[in-house]
RNA sequence: GGGAGAGUUCCCGAGCGGCCAAAGGGAACAGACUGUAAAUCUGUCGUCUACGACUUCGAUGGUUCGAAUCCAUCCUCUCCCA
């Protein structure tokens, strides 16, 4: 199975320019395509990650990545997909996220002998000179028909300034620079970049007379339509200082029956035919699935031995056994005790596995919290430093959520 | 530039000057049930030294015994006209 042929049987793509000359192109393995990432955090997230797959996946037809880290337009702020106004960052920022970009994608895509390249739309755009831009590239852009794009008729409602009405047209100017520089002839995105990316290849056609192409990825959405990585402590991060491996495990162990095969096909790089046969299943062999899902991201993100750590971590926890090695874990001083003990309120607290007092103790109240196995009866009970006779206590709030509190 | 309106807790959204820590919904969290799923039911959902106290209703001042509610100024946003 061709590459083309391939994206399409996991679903991944969304829309297409011209399927013929894409489908050529990228079998061929004849395709420069560019990718943006606009530097709104300092780590890549879920969100991110298929497009890396997807970058990836091209790659190894013989296709060579750009990945375009939005330093310029990540200063306007993309107006898709949003409903109200984009905070503006600080040029520091953007500055230091493009960096942590770097590095992430390093690890995942080869940029070796020039086999994939990254670039930094700051480069061109930060240089441009307001007329001189208005006369070459404003003639090209019809207000009424960037009125059309979906993007900005939602927003049409609820206000759309001027900074982020111009995205499109840095977007496009993006896709004609890449063009001219290094041959860049195809750009993929989210689907909701597609009026953005068509943009580009208009204005290529319009100032050079020649074809470029593009195409959207499905956006990665729930059974319930959301986007997927989001957590309520915000998104799912690739960097493992922000969402380790453990709960990046955990994150994918836990999505819905509904939505399980459809990342495993997205997302995962296991053959076709595996992932047709799992399509079968049904029921709690779907957990089985969820499992595969799990620890094939993982060892793709952090590694097969972190993926292992994690799987082994949480089979031993939900079995009850407890293998506390790769558990989260924090740790208290002598100082923390007063009198020998410490209220659990009040490790939790520190432990930031709650936000506040009355959290904890309602959280207890409703039999939310063990202690080494043991429910927490009292919101004011204690644990004293000889409980701590073996190294460890562990700490487990509702189900799934293990900490390791240890003693400095 | 002229005119009209809005800003309430994570989100949406109610809120006669006292009975407002603020209706209702959603999200979230815990419990039961399960398969570390979904659905359902129950409970919780500002903070604390917790039958009480304290801090919140865009910001700052003011009027009142008393303000989310009234007044002034400011900020932000929306709409209509130009």
């Amino acid at each position: 199975m061709k590459v083309y042929e391939e994206l399409k049987a996991r679903g991944l793509i969304a829309q297409v320019t011209d399927e013929e000359e894409i489908r050529e192109l990228v079998n061929n393995g004849k395709a420069v395509f560019y990718i943006g990432f606009d530097p709104t955090a300092d780590s890549l997230h879920v969100g991110h990650f298929m497009a890396l797959c997807l970058m990836k996946r091209l790659q190894m037809a013989g296709n060579k990545p750009i990945a375009l880290i939005g330093g310029g337009t990540g200063m306007i702020g993309d107006p898709s997909g949003r409903s109200d106004l984009r905070q503006v960052m600080t040029p520091e920022t953007i500055q230091h996220n493009c960096d942590c970009f770097k590095e992430q994608m390093s690890k995942f895509i080869d940029f070796s002998d020039g086999k994939a390249l990254m670039v930094n739309n700051a480069d061109w755009l930060m240089k441009l000179n307001y007329i001189e831009l208005l006369r070459d590239v404003g003639a090209c852009f019809s207000v009424n028909r960037m009125l059309t794009a979906e993007c900005y008729k939602q927003r049409m409602e609820k206000g759309l300034s001027f900074l982020e009405f111009n995205y499109m047209i840095m977007q496009s100017y993006d896709f004609l620079e890449l063009f001219k520089k290094y041959g860049c002839n195809m750009q993929f995105g989210g689907d909701d970049q597609w009026s953005n990316m068509l943009g580009g290849t208009d204005l290529i056609r319009r100032k050079l007379g020649e074809n470029a192409y593009a195409m959207t990825i499905t956006l990665l959405l729930n059974s319930e339509g959301k986007k997927m990585g989001k957590t309520q402590s915000g998104a799912v991060w690739l960097d493992p200082n922000k969402t380790s491996p453990f709960d990046f495990y955990q994150y994918w162990r836990n999505v819905d029956d509904a939505d399980v095969l459809k990342c495993i096909r997205m997302l995962t790089f296991l053959p076709i035919e595996e992932i047709e046969k799992m399509d079968e299943w049904e029921g709690s062999q779907l957990n089985i699935a969820k499992e595969i899902l799990a620890f094939e991201l993982t060892s793709l993100i952090h590694g097969e031995n972190e993926a292992k750590k994690a799987q082994d971590a949480a089979r031993q926890l939900f079995s009850g056994a407890g293998n506390t090695e790769n558990m989260p874990t924090f740790s208290l001083c002598n100082n923390d005790f007063i009198d020998d003990e410490i209220a659990i309120n009040d490790i939790m607290v520190k432990a930031g596995l709650i936000k506040s007092k009355g959290e904890g103790r309602r959280l207890i109240e409703q039999g939310g919290v063990s202690i080494d196995d043991i429910k927490v009866a009292s919101p004011t009970a204690t644990v004293k430093i000889s409980d701590f006779e073996k190294g460890y206590i562990v700490i487990k709030k509702g189900k799934k959520i293990f900490y390791k509190i240890v003693i400095e």
